[in-house]
Formats: C-alpha cells, structure tokens, sequence
DNA sequence: TTCGAAGTGGGGAATTGTGGGGTAACAATT
DNA sequence: AATTGTTACCCCACAATTCCCCACTTCGAA
C-alpha cells in the first residue's frame, strides 16, 4: 500500500485538470491501474476534497456501511458517497476535477496537494494556508494533544 | 452489479425528460436492458425520487413483502408500490418522468441526479443543496459522529 | 551545459447534454 | 365511429465538455 506524504502545490488549468505528484504516479499505477475515488471530506463545513486510492476507497465505502442509518450517521453516508466520483488520469498524469466538486471545495487556479498517509487531500491553495495558520488552534487545545 | 455513487447536475427540459449521466448507461444496458423502475423514498416528507435498475427492485419489492400489513408498513408498502412506475430510456439516453412524480418530488428545471449504491436519487437541485448543507446536521451530534 | 523529467498550455476530435420538430399512438369527446 | 387533443418517442441539430495528442518551459542532476 503506498503511503501518501508532503505538499505540492500545482495549478488548476482552465479546464479544470490537476497534475498528480509524480512520485506517486508508478505506486498507484501499480496498486490499482491508477483510478482513484474523489469525494468530500466528512466534516460539511470543511473545505477541500478526498482522492482515494480506488481499493482504499472501499475501505472507506465499506466502513461506512457499517455505521448505523440514524441521524448524522445518515447523513454523512450519504454525503459522502453523493459526492464520490471516479477519477483516471490523462496520458500526463493529470486528472480532472469533476465541476461540482471544484466549486464545493471552492478550487482556483491555485492548488495544494497533501499527503494524509491513505489519502491525497486537495486544497485551493489560500485556503489550505489559512487552514494551517497556527491561530487556527487554540495554544490549549494544542497543549492537550501534545 | 453496478455502484452508483456521486453527483451529477443537469436539466429537465419541458417534456420533463433528463438524461441518465453517460457512464451509467453500458453498465445498465448491460445488466438488465437499461430497464429501470422510479418511485418515492420511504420518508414522505423527503422531496426527492429514487430509480432502481430492474433487478434491484425486485429486491426492494421482497422486502416489502416481507413487511406485516399492519399500520405504518402497511402505509409505505401502499406509498412506495403504488408510485413505481417503469422507466427506459429513449435512443439518446434520456429518461422521461412521470409528471405526478415530477412534482411530488418538485422537480423544475435544474436536477440533480446522486449516486447512492444501489440506486440513484432524483432531486430538484436546490432541494439537494438545501439538504446538503451544513447546517442541516448539529454540530454537536456530527462531532459525535466522527 | 546538456539532458531528461515534470508541470503547464492549448488545438482538435469525439462524446455528452440539451432543445425542438415531426409523427405515431392513445385517450377523450362528441 | 370520427375528431380532436395530448403524450411519447423518433430523428436531427447545436453547444459544451471531455479526452487525446503534441509542444513549450522550467528545473535539477549528471
């Protein structure tokens, strides 16, 4: 399984296509003939996009089913999988983001690609830059978790 | 079997026919004809409709069956059969709604069409968004959830 | 400096979504 | 039964998007 890792941060052309990192095109071309899952996060209110691999992906779907069809369960369920969208990448390696995922996410030109370990997270780059601004925590919270 | 998953945003023209997103359309040809059944969620209150490929409908129908004929079951069996109707689509792909289901659900012209596992979902786009927004769900119970 | 790999841009063909006209099927009405 | 009106489905046509290909540029490594 590859392991997801560091910043790129890249631009959204005007047809609305990203690179991928060349350090992970032969890893996921291997593991799954590179096609991926894009989605939304879980949090609603966040702003940024999910690409899975497509087996971890169903890691994901199959975690999800799991959980109880109930109030916010429901609800993210739902979400999550409303917004799920294949994703193959063009003979340079770029995919396209799907139009309603791009403006959900408020995309740019501007884009940061994360590594999170299973996942790629896909930011617009301003945004991804206040999210990472150290007033975002409070210095308590912070404490507690170190 | 095919999975449904993610958004796709179209129009209903004023015939009242929406196209059935294209990379659905092999995978149902393929599976049961492109033959489909459309009919209304269990919950009467949500404003949406739901279309199933033939043969998971007759899964959907045996479970009713299963139901006693008792009160509330007895009121969604009657709801949920008693609105199913068939569907294919015509040589362009497109599919033609019936106008009592048209404004049960009501629709207008901006659709959305949600990928949900074994079934895709019709909605009226702004109902959609309503229904996806943030504030739909509490934030205490969707801390709860993740 | 040269070379190759990576990221970016754009032309053009094919596919997809949309709109509308014509006609056949059907229903309703007289 | 004849007439009218409505609906559904065929076809064609246009517009927008997506996909495939080629090319330029930048940057780091040899």
């Amino acid at each position: 399984m590859i392991s997801f890792s560091g910043t790129d941060l890249l631009t959204m052309d005007t047809k609305g296509r990203v690179a991928v990192p060349a350090r992970y095109r032969q890893p996921l071309s291997e593991l799954c003939g590179a096609r991926l899952k894009i989605t939304v996060p879980a949090k609603p209110t966040d702003r940024l996009l999910v690409l899975y691999p497509l087996p971890e992906w169903e890691n994901v779907q199959a975690q999800l089913k799991a959980l109880p069809s109930t109030g916010p369960y429901e609800f993210l369920k739902r979400r999550i999988v409303g917004h799920a969208k294949d994703i193959e990448l063009d003979k340079q390696g770029r995919m396209l983001v799907p139009p309603e995922l791009r403006d959900a996410a408020q995309l740019e030109q501007r884009i940061a690609i994360v590594g999170q370990i299973n996942k790629l997270e896909i930011w617009s780059e301003p945004l991804y830059r206040e999210a990472m601004a150290p007033e975002q925590v409070s210095s308590e919270d912070l404490e507690a978790a170190l």
